[in-house]
RNA sequence: GCGUCGGUGGUAGAGUGGUCAAUUACACUUGGCUGUAAACCAAGCGCCUUCGGGCUACGUAGGUUCGAAUCCUACCCGGCGCA
């Protein structure tokens, strides 16, 4: 029996309620996945999770890779360190090669290493044939730039990460040094991390890039899948402990996209992983065009839609059968005082709220709305105080959760249509 | 009373004859944030505008100058020192 395995409970046409089931415990389905990139929800001790609808949360390997990973281990796996008793994912560091790397603009920086430079430190093993793999760098590579850590360049976006066919060399974030990743080094990562879930080590792109980018990308992420999940079979013992999704990408290519379902699909994943990057700066319906490869699945894989948050978003993944949703949402949107209402997001920080005194969603059962005003929350974010953006990402995660949590139940009264066409109308204030 | 230093936009604080409607920070107004390099980033922030520009502004009132927040005079206000 594999460690990790979704039973469907009720379907509504293709949306689905469930049970995943982990080493630490079950998660109905849908759920919202909040993210503890550093193994903490940033502002929210563990304890509170429970009051905050959370079922589990999902850690990043780049992160706990440069900072923690040894006491991490030495603690118990990530679940254990952070004193939380459920289930937790990791994700492989994929998306960080895109964030760091070929997702900020065009020009190379010259903070970025170069090739040559990596391959000094036996960092890098020559990609033969491809001086320029991506099409991408534009910037002149023959120059000698040093790849020394710049606060000022890292500050403005510099790439701090090189792809090639075997892994991913980049510098760290945090101090400039050199380091690589390959789909090998992420699982074991990942093993030592300890959660009942991770991902396949991929590449991710945005939804702009062109064709061949985005073929070049998915058929390197099906490489990369494939090592990835003979990595872990390979470990007996994590076999038992650790479930690993692989994931798709293919960009806004509907063929790419179900090419790539298929492919991973069926290389004996315990899920499925929906890439891609979803920001509305890349158009408002770069999620829609990837979902339909979600068809080519096989029939009760438990999916995990990564970087899905936004309302509309969660409904619409969950409308095509995405079972579990991570996203920085609450929290980022938290802290920066966005919060989410039945009525559309706020802004906490604007004047408007100085004196409400209702709730930050009337009928809201958060810890927050429960004990606080819209106000009092203002006030907070107004004087920069900490327990402001705690009270914000705590209202916002529970509200994601309960969205969740309301659409599972309406799946199994066979209500999703109503629920979701009732929300959104409320939601976008129609 | 005498001497001295100083009075700049909501605040602090630059500027010290033209490139100044005035650097900068904070405050303020608003927008953004989708697998977290984010307790972050961006725009606006005297009035009017056909967006070319126009008008009023750097304690108050005069003056010098082609031109003044910047120089001069008087006055008002504040700090400090001496009486």
């Amino acid at each position: 029996m594999p460690p990790v395995r979704l039973t469907i409970e009720a379907k509504h046409s293709s949306a689905r309620a469930g049970v995943l089931h982990t080493p630490r415990g079950d998660i109905l389905t849908p759920a919202f996945v909040p993210v503890a990139t550093k193994a903490d929800i940033k502002g929210i001790e563990s304890a509170k999770f429970p009051s905050l609808g959370v079922q589990t949360l999902i850690a990043n390997t780049y992160h706990l890779y440069l900072s923690g990973l040894d006491a991490v281990e030495k603690g118990g796996g990530v679940a254990k360190f952070m004193n939380w008793n459920g289930p937790t994912m990791t994700d492989s560091g994929g998306f960080q090669v895109f964030s760091l790397g070929t997702g900020f603009g065009k020009k190379i920086s010259k903070f970025t290493p170069e090739k040559k430079d990596l391959q000094q430190n036996g960092l890098a093993k020559a990609p033969e044939g491809s001086e320029d793999p991506r099409g991408s760098f534009d910037g002149d590579l023959s120059s000698s730039a040093p790849a020394v850590y710049d606060e000022d360049l890292a500050t403005s976006h510099g790439k701090l990460a090189i792809v090639d066919d075997e892994g991913v060399s980049f510098t760290s974030h945090l101090d400039g040094s050199l380091h690589r990743f390959t789909p090998e080094r992420s699982v074991e990562i990942q093993h030592r991390l300890g959660a009942d879930i991770f991902f396949a080590f991929d590449q991710c792109t945005a939804p702009t890039d062109s064709y061949e980018e985005q073929k070049e990308a998915m058929e390197r992420t099906h490489a990369w899948a494939k090592r990835s999940l003979s990595t872990h079979r390979q470990n007996l013992d994590a076999n038992t402990k650790q479930g690993i999704y692989g994931i798709g990408q293919g960009g806004q290519f509907d063929d790419l996209r179900r090419e790539s379902a298929r492919t991973i699909g069926n290389m004996g994943f315990d899920g499925f992983g929906l890439g891609g990057s979803f920001s509305r700066k890349y158009g408002d319906h770069s999620l829609q065009s990837a979902l339909a490869m979600l068809t080519e699945l096989p029939e009760g894989m438990s999916v995990h839609g990564l970087g899905v948050g936004e309302p509309e978003d969660i409904l619409l993944g969950a409308a095509h059968g995405v079972d579990t949703f991570d996203c920085v949402t609450p929290t980022r949107n938290g802290r920066n005082g966005g919060l989410y209402t039945k009525r559309g997001k706020i802004q906490i920080p604007n004047a408007e709220h100085q004196y409400d005194y209702s709730p930050i969603d009337e009928g809201c059962q958060c810890p927050t709305c429960q004990n606080h005003t819209r106000a009092y929350v203002h006030h907070l974010f107004r004087t920069r105080e900490i327990l402001g953006p705690i009270l914000a990402s705590m209202h916002n995660i529970y509200f994601l959760t309960k969205l969740c949590s309301d659409i599972r139940e309406s799946i199994l009264n066979g209500q999703f249509e109503q629920f979701k066409n009732s929300f959104l109308e409320t939601y976008k204030g129609n």
